[in-house]
DNA sequence: TTAAGTGCAAACAGTTTGCAGGCAT
DNA sequence: ATGCCTGCAAACTGTTTGCACTTAA
């Protein structure tokens, strides 16, 4: 499993612009429609490839929250996530949430952490104080 | 989506009995081979349609850990699970800091919330402490 | 020049589902 | 007798991968 010499390919370079320019943490489907209007020839199986490879390198987070499609997130501080049980967005939580959970376990559970991986559900910003506006 | 009224199978009383009895969070595949003693006719899609079934009722719940597959938890209480990076085994949380979380999050964001999932990924205990004894 | 990257399409894995028959109520 | 549940196998969905070609270095 040695790292192999990266190229910089176009398709790589939009695909990590795209995940970067948004903060709506889209599926690879969603990438791959984004990345469409720059090159139109691209494909899905490229996508996917080079956001696999992009979150390996670090510089972009996959996410399995626990729905359907795996989603990706532009920036790669740990930090959790709410999911909207009534429109579906993903909202960013605070990052001092993550390190005070790993603070805690680190005291409670006396143990060596890798990551964590937060991800509640409810209702997001949008939703919880915008009822009437819609 | 009426509620349909629920009979008791066989299978659904062993698919039961086989999450409850261990506390090891099997796959499907996992609590197939398990019922398969007891009734070697069963078969997966039942194995799956009742973990699914028991896991809308509450009785048990459904992990997505992140990893390939789905496993599940004869537990109904919230609670955060660490999945061990050097042999995979799944361990439970404590309750208390999904519920210390809970509270953070209800002062800090100001928000309702439906469930938390917490995931982290480390050594398991056997691991952490039990390098010379294997 | 050469090996990493691409587009395409087929393969893959876990899970779900349609159907005809079986069994709890 | 009714309709929920089962076993079976096929379908589904998101993702990965093999291959021949292209392209960055």
């Amino acid at each position: 499993m040695a790292e192999n010499i990266r190229r910089n390919s176009k398709q790589r370079q939009l695909v990590l612009e795209a995940v970067k320019s948004t903060c709506t943490h889209p599926t690879a489907e969603e990438v791959f429609q984004i990345v469409r209007q720059q090159n139109p020839t691209i494909s899905l199986g490229t996508v996917y490839r080079n956001l696999n490879l992009l979150a390996e390198m670090g510089l972009i987070l996959k996410l399995d929250l626990g729905v359907e499609r795996d989603h990706f997130d532009g920036t790669n501080e740990e930090h959790g996530h709410l999911v909207c049980t009534r429109c579906g967005a993903i909202e960013d939580l605070p990052c001092a949430l993550s390190a005070s959970i790993r603070s805690t376990m680190e005291h409670e559970l006396d143990r060596q952490m890798d990551s964590i991986y937060l991800t509640v559900t409810g209702l997001c910003k949008e939703c919880s104080c915008g009822h009437m506006k819609q």
